[in-house]
RNA sequence: GGAGAGAUGGCAGAGUGGUCGAAUGCGGUGGUCUUGAAAACCAUUGUACUGCAAGGUACCGGGGGUUCGAAUCCCUCUCUCUCCGCCA
C-alpha cells in the first residue's frame, strides 16, 4: 500500500497518475487526509489524557506508600472520569485506524512515469520483437496434439486424479520439466541469485504482505480449516522472507530465486485460451526477488528484463517484450515488463515472463525497512520480482515451434539437462 | 492426537503489581590507551505515532479483562519446546 505521508505530500499528483491505472482516486485520498487529520486530533487527546492518568497513578502509588489513604482514595474518584474518556479515545482511535487501513488498501500502486495509458493487452507498448518466427508444415500440431502423439502430457489422467488444469506430465515430458527447472535456477545462480526452497502453502498474513490478500482472494486455494492459502507464485513466500525486517543499507541489492510450483483458481477465466499449457490451475514456475535501494530499483529492473531476455533467447524462441500499460499493469506494481514467445501452431504470443518493480508498495505492508549508514531513520526498500520462467507456454512454445518429421527438437542449451536431443 | 512447560530488546537471560522501555552478560557503534591490533576502560546502542523543540504516548507473542496502576494477575488465540502415540 501506499504510504500515507506520500499521499499527503503528493496528493494531485497521485491523484493524476493514478488516472493511467483507470483508478479514480480524488474521492478516497480527500477521505482519507480527513480521516488523518481525525486521527492526529484523536491521538494527541489520548496521549494527554493518558499522561494525566499515568501522573496521577504515580501519585496514587506514593501516597499509599505513605500511609495517606484518605487522600490517595480522593485521588482514585479522579480516575473514574478520566478512565472512560480514555476508553472511548483508544476505542475510536482503532476504528480510526482499521479505516484508514481499509481504504489504503484499495489504492493501488502508482505508476511509473512511463507507463502508457491504456485499458488492456491491445495498448502495450512493444519494446522490441526478437527471433526467427518457424515455418511450420501445414501439417504442423499444436502442443496439446503434440503432447499426446509423443506420450508427454496426459491431461485426461490429471483431469481424473484431480480435475482440469492439473496435467500429469510423463516420460521425457517429465524430464523436460526437470530440465528445464535445473537449466533456469542454475542460470539464476549463475546471476547471482541465492537458490531458496520456500513453503508451497502460506499464512494469511504472508498474503497480505505481497497484496494478494485482499485485492485476489478469489484467485489462491485456500485452505480454510488452517486458515491458509496454497501459493500463485514463489513470489509469495520468498518476499515474506523479509517481513518485518530492517535491513542495512550495505545489504543491498538481496536476490533469491526459487523454484515451485504455483496454484491458481483462475475463476472466471474459463472458455478463453485454456487449452493444453495455455491456462492451468498447477504449473511450475522459477522466479526471481530482488531487495533494493530505492535509487537502484529501476537500474536493477533493467538488469533483470536483460536476464530474462538472455534465458529466452538460449531457448532460442522467438519473442517480445511488452511494457505493459495501465490497464494491464497489475495492482501492486509501478512498472511491468513482460516477455511473450511465439507460439507457432497456435500462432500466438504467450505471456511467459512478468517482471516487476513495485518500489515500496510491497514494503509498507511488509514493513520492510532498511536504515542508511550513519543514520538512525529507516526507510521503506524497494521490491522487485520477475519470472524466469514460467514453464507451461515455453513448453507449449518449443514442442510447437520445434516440430519436425523426425521428432520434437530440444534447443542446445537444454540438451545437458534433458540428456537427449529429440523427443520422438 | 494425548500430557506438560514456555514465549521479554540483535542474541542470551533477569524481572511475579508502582520508582520497568525494562537488570546483567554478549554483540554493535563511538572514544581513551597503543607504532598497529588485541585486551582493558568510558560512553552509547529498539520501533512507531505526535511535537519547531523540550517532551508526550504506545509496544515485554496477538486479542480481551481485572486494577488508580500490569512484562508481572485472569480469560482467549497463535506459536515454540519436552514426553507419549502415529508417520514420510
Amino acid at each position: 500500500m501506499l504510504s500515507l505521508k506520500y499521499i499527503q505530500e503528493n496528493q494531485e499528483e497521485a491523484i493524476k497518475a493514478l488516472k493511467i491505472k483507470n483508478f479514480d482516486a480524488r474521492e478516497i485520498i480527500g477521505t482519507i487526509i480527513n480521516l488523518d487529520e481525525k486521527r492526529k486530533a484523536n491521538q494527541s487527546e489520548l496521549d494527554a489524557t493518558q499522561a494525566e492518568m499515568n501522573s496521577l497513578s504515580k501519585e496514587i502509588g506514593n501516597l499509599f506508600k505513605s500511609g495517606k489513604t484518605e487522600k490517595a482514595n480522593l485521588a482514585k474518584a479522579k480516575t473514574v472520569e478520566l478512565k472512560e474518556t480514555i476508553s472511548e479515545l483508544s476505542s475510536e482511535s482503532n476504528s480510526i485506524l482499521t479505516n484508514l487501513r481499509d481504504l489504503l488498501l484499495q489504492i493501488p500502486n502508482i505508476p511509473h512515469p512511463s507507463v502508457p495509458a491504456g485499458k488492456g493487452e491491445e495498448d502495450n507498448i512493444i519494446v522490441k520483437t526478437l527471433g526467427e518466427i518457424p515455418t511450420l508444415s501445414k501439417n504442423a500440431l499444436p502442443h496439446w496434439e503434440l503432447a499426446k502423439k509423443y506420450n508427454l502430457i496426459d491431461f485426461e489422467l490429471g483431469n481424473k486424479i484431480t480435475g482440469a488444469g492439473f496435467p500429469l506430465y510423463r516420460g521425457k515430458g517429465a524430464k523436460l520439466q526437470r530440465a528445464l527447472i535445473n537449466f533456469f535456477l542454475d542460470l539464476n545462480r549463475d546471476a547471482g541469485y541465492e537458490e531458496v526452497i520456500p513453503p508451497l502453502v502460506v499464512n494469511e498474513e504472508s498474503g497480505y504482505g505481497t497484496g494478494q490478500l485482499p485485492d485476489k482472494e478469489g484467485q489462491m486455494y485456500h485452505v480454510t480449516e488452517d486458515n491458509l492459502y496454497l501459493i500463485p507464485t514463489a513470489e509469495v513466500p520468498i518476499t515474506n522472507i523479509y517481513r518485518d525486517v530492517i535491513l542495512n543499507a550495505e545489504d543491498f541489492p538481496i536476490k533469491n530465486t526459487a523454484y515451485s510450483a504455483c496454484f491458481r483458481r483462475e475463476a472466471g477465466s474459463y472458455g478463453k485460451d485454456v487449452r493444453g499449457l495455455n491456462r492451468l490451475h498447477q504449473f511450475d514456475k522459477v522466479e526471481i526477488v530482488q531487495i533494493q535501494h530505492p535509487e537502484k530499483s529501476y537500474a536493477a529492473l533493467e538488469v533483470m528484463v536483460a536476464h530474462v531476455e538472455s534465458i529466452i533467447k538460449k531457448l532460442e524462441l522467438p519473442y517480445r517484450l511488452l511494457r505493459l500499460c495501465g490497464g494491464d499493469t497489475s495492482f501492486t506494481s509501478a512498472l511491468t515488463f513482460d516477455f511473450e514467445v511465439y507460439s507457432a501452431a497456435q500462432d500466438k504470443w504467450l505471456e511467459v515472463s512478468s517482471v516487476s518493480n513495485f518500489e515500496s508498495y510491497q514494503a509498507n505492508r511488509l514493513k520492510l525497512r532498511f536504515k542508511e549508514k550513519n543514520s538512525k531513520k529507516t526507510q521503506l526498500a524497494h521490491t522487485l520480482n520477475g519470472s524466469a520462467l514460467a514453464l507451461p507456454r515455453i513448453v507449449a512454445a518449443l514442442l510447437e515451434n520445434n516440430q519436425t518429421p523426425e521428432g520434437i527438437r530440444i534447443p542446445k542449451a537444454l540438451i545437458p539437462y534433458t540428456g537427449f536431443d529429440i523427443i520422438d
